[in-house]
RNA sequence: GGCGAAGUAGCUUAGUUGGCUAGAGCGUUCGGUUCAUACCCGAAAGGUCAGCGGUUCGAAUCCGCUCUUCGCUACCA
């Protein structure tokens, strides 16, 4: 019966705020994946849930004024609750909170510790506070924190490493004998040429520097490392044990077959993940895939552009379905997607109210006009029939093929391909002339049980990708759900069977100008919402300590080993200080020279390119939602070295 | 700068190992139809397959160069 386990996996959440549609459409996604085999007769288990711990919620808990935990079970709740909103069929709903997670990691920690994969060791004067990472000797540039530029304190803080080189050469001959583990290939070049051929280096594995994260039990001062703990739930979710306690479903489900996750942290799900398991002796998962991003209107979504899109939003504008319909079918495979409000509009017209909503509604109507409900095989078969009975019957295999290669924009397309052709048979058939003729009535109730019988097909067909509406037009069919194994076939609808009476409209058109305005009112809301929550108001005295002045642009160069940088020579009053500024895109060296600028004048130099430059100061940029950047410069005349406040 | 991916009709794109007049959806124009959510069906227009050169009997497909876009990385104090 079964054909096999399946697992599955999203990236967990991490519950930071609420995620926007980019993360919810990875949530669609899986489901429609899991969804279709359970539907294929997979033993699926599919797990999601929420990364909980970490720097960044201890400090957003304390400027809610509540716990770490508190804050996290409201925004844990809040993601599970969007996913229930989109109909996501997880198996399992991971907190990495659990307390089963939270004691196994530790159990890991120490395993890795005992076997001597995981060292401690001690750092001095290596640390960045701001960013919350150890840097190693050789990552350091000039004694600076490589990520931020800031200094490094010599704090002599204990720390534990993973040993990641001790399997680089595995996971890279694992990589090049599997081209499937990582998908698109694509990310797995970037993997291999920018941090496996180069060379890993040692990860640092446990923090000091903040509380919540789950402890070292062995060492309480220290915490696990935020990704260690986040990775291993696709391991302990299923019931994984290191001392060989796991559970049946562990043995059953892992390794998983697929972790889908996002394009942006494919490094740590090729690179790390593969080595912690490695480590622990355990298989590799089967596949990873990054999937692109939805893009906004051409942009990256972000708060502060206000252009982020939230899946309750889009449900409460289209339903739930539509929203899975469009995120799915747009979403490309290997390039980000891009979604326009027009876009959205357009699909939901075209594919969902007029092909198969009115589809839908024109055979039950006929049924009803003509029939008087009953669906009933007449068989006075034609000719036409048969190119029909063909593409429903081949349909099914169509999607499976699209569905094997993760193609699931592929696949829904082929279905639609179905409806359409059901469409053209109403035309081929004009059931509406049948019915005008008593002698021609078997062919009639004929040619409209072909209809019934094909959109049954269709809708099962559709069941993973958009479950409500499979069930409506199933109900309005008065029919039930088949089997995956059946949808080849053509006649299983009972004969003399009746439709409802009264058509519902599965999806209403909708007007663009309508929609648009909803829309606006919609980002005028959210705008206004953000605006209201930045109030992280400083005083005078800390903005007094950033002091800035005019300077002017006596020089300017590009520097040739890079394609961002300018660099500037300035003259601030008496001095003359060189500023470089990843400003070339927007500006020539030509037409900055003369500008006069806003300079921050008091901050600490940083070498730059390995040392090579060193800028001594920032010039000050503004950039916009759309992401052009203009300098600023003073309003009419004013002498170099002025001072701004 | 290093590495990688990609540039196909107005828009979104399909084109497996090179092979008949380069497909599809949406949009546009025209025609048909009326059962239906002013829907559906048909037809047409629209492509120097980024550009140049090469290999070949034959290239969107392979090779080289140029231009453009994007990703990762280094880097935007």
């Amino acid at each position: 019966m079964s054909k096999g386990k399946y697992y599955i996996t999203t990236a967990i959440a991490y519950t930071s705020g609420k995620p926007h549609i980019g993360n919810t459409y990875e949530a669609v996604l899986a489901d429609s994946i899991a969804r279709f085999k359970r539907q294929e007769g997979y033993e699926v288990f599919f797990q999601t849930g929420t990364d909980e711990h970490g720097q960044k919620i201890e400090e957003k808990a304390k400027e809610a004024g509540i716990t770490p935990k508190e804050f996290v079970d409201n925004v844990s709740a809040e993601i599970k609750k969007i996913w229930d909103m989109v109909n996501t069929s997880y198996d399992k709903f991971i907190r990495t909170t659990d307390s089963y997670h939270e004691k196994q990691i530790q159990k890991i920690f120490k395993k890795l510790y005992e076997q001597g994969d995981i060292y401690k060791s001690v750092y001095e004067g290596m640390y960045c506070t701001p960013c919350e990472s150890f840097w190693t000797e050789s990552q350091l540039v000039d004694g600076k924190c490589p990520d931020c530029g800031r200094e490094v304190h010599p704090a002599k803080e204990e720390a534990y490493f993973l040993k990641l080189s001790k399997y680089a050469d595995r996971l890279i001959e694992h990589i090049n004998t599997h081209p499937e583990f990582i998908q698109p290939v694509s990310r797995k070049n970037e993997m291999m040429n920018n941090f496996l051929l180069p060379g890993l280096q040692d990860l640092c594995v446990s923090r000091t520097s903040f509380k919540w994260g789950i402890p070292v039990d062995f060492d309480d001062k220290h915490v696990v490392y935020v990704w260690l703990d986040a990775l291993s739930n696709y391991i302990t979710g299923v019931g994984y044990d290191c001392d060989g306690n796991s559970s049946d479903l562990y043995k059953k489900m892992w390794p998983a077959d697929l972790h889908l996750i996002g394009k942006d942290i494919v490094r740590f799900h090729t690179i790390y993940w593969p080595i912690i398991l490695m480590a622990l002796g355990e298989p590799l998962p089967k596949q990873v895939f990054g999937h692109p991003w939805l893009l906004m209107n051409g942009g990256k979504m972000s708060k502060s552009s206000g252009n982020v899109i939230y899946a309750d939003d889009l449900v409460e504008l289209f339903g739930v379905d539509a929203v899975r319909y469009f995120v799915l079918h747009e979403m490309p495979f290997d390039n980000d997607g891009i979604i326009t409000w027009d876009l959205i509009v357009e699909r939901i017209n075209s594919d969902l109210a007029n092909v198969l909503g009115n589809l839908v509604n024109r055979t039950i109507s006929m049924t009803n006009k003509y029939l008087g409900g009953i669906v009933c095989n007449t068989n006075v078969n034609e000719p036409v029939d048969e190119e029909l009975k063909k593409v429903v019957t081949e349909c099914r295999d169509k999607v499976k093929a699209k569905m094997d290669k993760l193609r699931v924009a592929d696949a829904i397309t082929e279905i639609f391909t179905l409806f359409k052709r059901c469409n053209k048979y109403v035309d081929e058939t004009e059931p509406w002339i049948l019915g005008k003729d008593e002698a021609k009535k078997d062919r009639l109730s004929t040619v409209l049980y072909n209809l019934t019988e094909s959109i049954v097909t269709g809708a099962c067909l559709l069941e993973p990708f958009m479950p409500d509406t499979t069930e409506k037009i199933l109900a309005q069919l008065n029919t039930n759900k088949r089997a995956f194994d059946e949808l080849d076939r053509f006649g299983m609808y009972p004969n003399g069977n009746k439709v409802a009476e009264k058509t519902a409209i599965l999806f209403a058109r909708l007007d663009a100008k309508e929609t648009e305005e909803k829309i606006n009112a919609l980002m005028e809301r959210q705008k206004a919402k953000t605006e209201k929550k930045q109030d992280n108001n400083i005083t005078i005295d800390d903005f007094c300590k950033v002091e800035m002045k005019v300077g002017e642009i006596i020089d300017c160069e590009k520097v040739p080993e890079s394609n961002k940088l300018l660099k500037n020579t300035v003259r601030i009053g008496d001095e003359t200080r060189t500023i470089l500024s990843g400003i070339a895109k927007w500006y020539s060296p030509e037409e900055m020279k003369g500008k006069k600028v806003v300079v921050v004048t008091n901050l600490a130099p940083r070498k730059m390119l390995k040392g090579k430059y060193v800028s001594e100061g920032m010039i000050a940029a503004a950039e916009d939602s759309q992401g052009n950047v203009k300098l600023l410069t003073v309003d009419g005349d004013m002498e170099s070295g002025a001072l701004i406040s």
